[in-house]
DNA sequence: CCCTGATTCGC
DNA sequence: GCGAATCAGG
């Protein structure tokens, strides 16, 4: 398996909802819980926590390990490897979507904090087995009062969503020309064909968890 | 033991 | 870039 847009767009998103790797893995299929940890590294997704990871800020007696055998690393000469382990992570003041939509434009330069729009609501997939009816993602809140720029004109804003289009979040919230996608929906979905083939994917990763395959759009009504 | 994530390093 | 092997804490 390798890692196309869309595995890496749920791995983001279901490992900012705070799933194990393990459950990513299992979620994505066909990879190993290392190798989510290692391509969310890669990703420069952060850790959360980790149990591993409380280094002390000063140690005093030094616990050395009595250098068993590295097993593998087949360096002659190479010493000691560092272990930085101390990645320093900012907090940063979480932006939240609500109200400050309107206000972030100023500093973006060095200290964004990484916000990342995953799918709207980062919802998971709806078996066509277990259909309910598509509410539950409710992307953003209400903000934007207005389209100010021109740019914005024909773009579909928070305040054009209704059931007839599309609400699929374009870009990222709170900047300049985040938008929605606003073709008509797949009727009884939130999101037009397109984008439901983004949001209900119907992969059946680790055998019998996942019911049956069928695409629930493009057909049955879910009432 | 089980789990977790982090890191290394051969590929 | 990828991920198995390994490490290390809970």
């Amino acid at each position: 398996m390798s890692w196309t847009d869309q595995r890496i767009d749920q791995l983001k998103a279901l490992w900012d909802k705070g799933l194990t790797a393990s459950q990513i893995a299992d979620e994505l299929g066909g990879v190993s819980r290392n190798a989510v940890i290692g391509k969310a590294h890669r990703l420069g997704l952060k850790s959360r926590p980790s149990p591993v990871k409380s280094n002390d800020a000063d140690k005093k007696a030094a616990p050395k390990k009595a250098a068993p055998a590295p097993a593998k690393a087949s360096v002659a000469a190479a010493p000691a490897r560092p272990r930085p382990s101390a990645p320093v992570a900012e907090p940063a003041a979480p932006v939240r979507a609500d109200d400050d939509a309107a206000e972030v434009p100023a500093t973006r330069a060095s200290a964004m904090p990484r916000i990342v729009s995953i799918g709207p609501g980062g919802f998971m997939r709806q078996g066509p087995g277990d259909q309910q009816a598509p509410i539950p993602p409710a992307p953003p809140r209400r903000l934007v009062p207005a389209k100010p720029s021109p740019e914005m004109a024909d773009k579909t804003s928070l305040l054009d969503l209704n059931e007839r289009i599309c609400r699929w979040p374009l870009g990222h919230p709170g900047e300049a020309d985040f938008h929605f996608c606003g073709v008509p929906v797949n009727p009884g979905f939130p999101y037009c064909v397109e984008h439901c083939g983004r949001a209900y994917q119907a992969q059946l990763p680790r055998g019998v968890r996942r019911p049956p395959p069928p695409m629930p759009f493009g057909g049955p009504r879910v009432r």
